[in-house]
DNA sequence: AGAGGCGGTCGAATCGATTCGACACCCGAG
DNA sequence: CTCGGGTGTCGAATCGATTCGACCGCCTCT
């Protein structure tokens, strides 16, 4: 078992030195039949090659190769929740996909860093990494930049708050939220809560309290929030301790007992949306007939509800993508600038006017 | 936007050597103060800290302490899907978890290596890393274990075929499923469909072929299937394109017209059997009077369904973990060896005796 | 008082590759 | 015949840390 038995037993990897000497060359010429970089011979760099079989050599070492080119070829992405948390998401998995593919196709790889504050700064401080995306919106993330700028790591932002020298991608939260509001204001909708993501690394529940929203904690959360009172100004919220189905169920509950008249509810996310559109129909209202429900992000939900949430649509994986060229680009030394992308309001079958009376 | 503001704009980083010469010590002796091996007199590391602040130096950096030490503090996932489709699996997301988890106590990072085939052999043959975990049941990551072991890597394996040199950790597939086939002989079945996991990369749908059964390719849907052919030799299969709600609402509509004297329906997965009650449902069959369906896994499927599903529980985190500590154990030079995790046969309220007649 | 031990520091070797400038050689053009 | 230029190879420096053995006082124990 402590071989494998593919393996030839010596248990000591051969170096490019040895293989380069039982080819009759010397290290550097072996280095580039390896690299493709500079001309080598054909018949040179069979002999190598065969020399490398032979000792079953499986190419140049990358911790060697990135002391001296001083890249690692990970970058990594930083996330605030732990994995079994935040992927419940469906916009972080679709977020994490275009990253992946983007800079997998760079031939980069990600390393994945929850940062689980103390003890993250291990990662973050000792892992090897090229750049780094931030996820999420917290400040709290804070730690994080300090630590990765000091080790000159260029850094990317994706839904984080906007901050001196952070290089962002992110998305109009506020924009799209206040057209989903309009939409409820053309439908003759007045009484409109929300159901708000986390506000806090803690993931409190909720009403939403001065202190939040004074401490800009979470900006994803207080942007989308901003775009709903930019129409409904006394829009009451509340907040959900994640962006979860049951979460959301949770939530509206609170909302319907608490808010009376109300006669539509948006959720901060799809699932939240899907939560209330739960909470609503297990009081025997009927959605959109009796209560409206609107949620954002547009995502893809695996076999869940009949309804067509009404929503407003993000670009999830372009996201990804696109802070992955961003670091891509840092990389190259290209200049790097912000990015928006814009979103789209879908309509459904979700939201209608309110009954009247 | 080129150096961020926090940052002394000098553009190169400061190194332990400089930060040593200004605190008026050997480098060997700045070392021991940042890592604290060795004995370093209060006062000199205290200078030496100093020193560092003042140059902004961040602490060693990883890729030459990686190559002096022969460690990266990487641990690398080898999937098979990217994750966009994987991570639409709880029981990725809660495995992943577990892993992530132990690595990370154990001052790890966790690099996610999606294997697409070509692609990804950059990754696997250049990215450092201390260890892997190979991720699932294809023996089409044969590549990948030709690769890493070649570069020394301990590997482990998690819900991947048997295989000659690889310690693994599983779950009694078989067993498990043959308890939960036992269950419906017991209510009075006779006529029991399965809904399997993908048989093949390219997540081909269909009847399951003598084709597929010949070739293992997809050792965890094999082994599911076996246990409930240990009970009822002839139950017919359809694969699924995938672990989702959708897919098993496919395959079971699929089932439901090849098969009319059905009574029981086993998804070798949760969603899978959550598909298959949605296609019930659709077709007016009431679970689990008119028909009882069973999954595979005891997810915790956030507000899904009103049913408590019956199911075989696996320990998805506690399999993260427990192949993490192989890894960190091949790492520490102590042995390794196989390690089975058994499940648990857990009645929801979706099986009952078929109706008679 | 001498020997031994220990806390603290330093030099030098080492990890395994990449890369740049130099060099030798051969060819064709002038 | 010679010079210029390209091709293929090599030596040596370098990347930035870790680590081992040596060394030097000084204290303690006998």
């Amino acid at each position: 078992m402590a071989t494998p038995a593919n393996l030839p037993g010596d248990g000591t990897r051969a170096t490019l030195a040895q293989v380069a000497a039982r080819a009759g060359v010397s290290a550097s010429t072996a280095s580039l039949a390896f690299s493709g970089a500079g001309p080598v011979a054909d018949e040179t760099r069979e002999r190598v090659l065969a020399a490398a079989r032979e000792l079953d050599y499986g190419g140049p070492d990358p911790r060697a190769r990135s002391l001296r080119t001083g890249r690692s070829g990970i970058i990594a992405v930083v996330m605030e929740d732990r994995i079994r948390v935040a992927f419940r998401d469906p916009m972080v998995v679709t977020l994490l996909d275009g990253i992946a593919d983007e800079i997998g196709n760079a031939g980069y790889s990600l390393l994945l860093l929850t940062d689980s504050l103390e003890r993250a700064e291990g990662g973050l401080r000792d892992a090897p990494m090229d750049a780094a995306l931030l996820l999420g919106c917290s400040t709290d993330l804070d730690p994080a930049v300090r630590v990765l700028s000091q080790r000159q790591v260029p850094l990317i932002g994706v839904e984080a708050e906007p901050r001196q020298g952070l290089p962002m991608v992110d998305i109009d939260n506020r924009a799209g939220m206040r057209r989903l509001a309009e939409h409820f204001a053309e439908l003759g909708h007045e009484r409109v809560a929300v159901i708000t993501l986390p506000m806090d690394r803690d993931h409190t529940r909720g009403p939403l309290t001065q202190v939040w929203q004074d401490s800009s904690v979470a900006y994803t959360g207080l942007e989308r929030l901003s775009g709903v009172r930019d129409v409904f100004p006394d829009a009451p919220a509340v907040v959900a301790a994640g962006s979860l189905i049951e979460e959301g169920l949770i939530a509206a509950r609170a909302l319907l007992d608490a808010e009376p008249g109300l006669t539509a509810i948006v959720g901060q996310s799809d699932l939240l949306a899907l939560g209330a559109i739960q909470a609503a129909e297990e009081r025997g209202l009927r959605v959109p007939q009796d209560i409206s429900i609107a949620g954002f992000d547009g995502a893809r939900i695996d076999g869940l509800s009949r309804h067509r949430l009404t929503t407003v649509v993000q670009p999830s994986v372009e996201k990804g993508r696109a802070a992955a060229r961003l670091a891509l680009a840092a990389l190259a030394g290209e200049p790097v600038e912000n990015i928006a992308f814009t979103t789209e309001l879908r309509i459904g079958d979700t939201t209608a006017s309110p009954r009247r009376g």
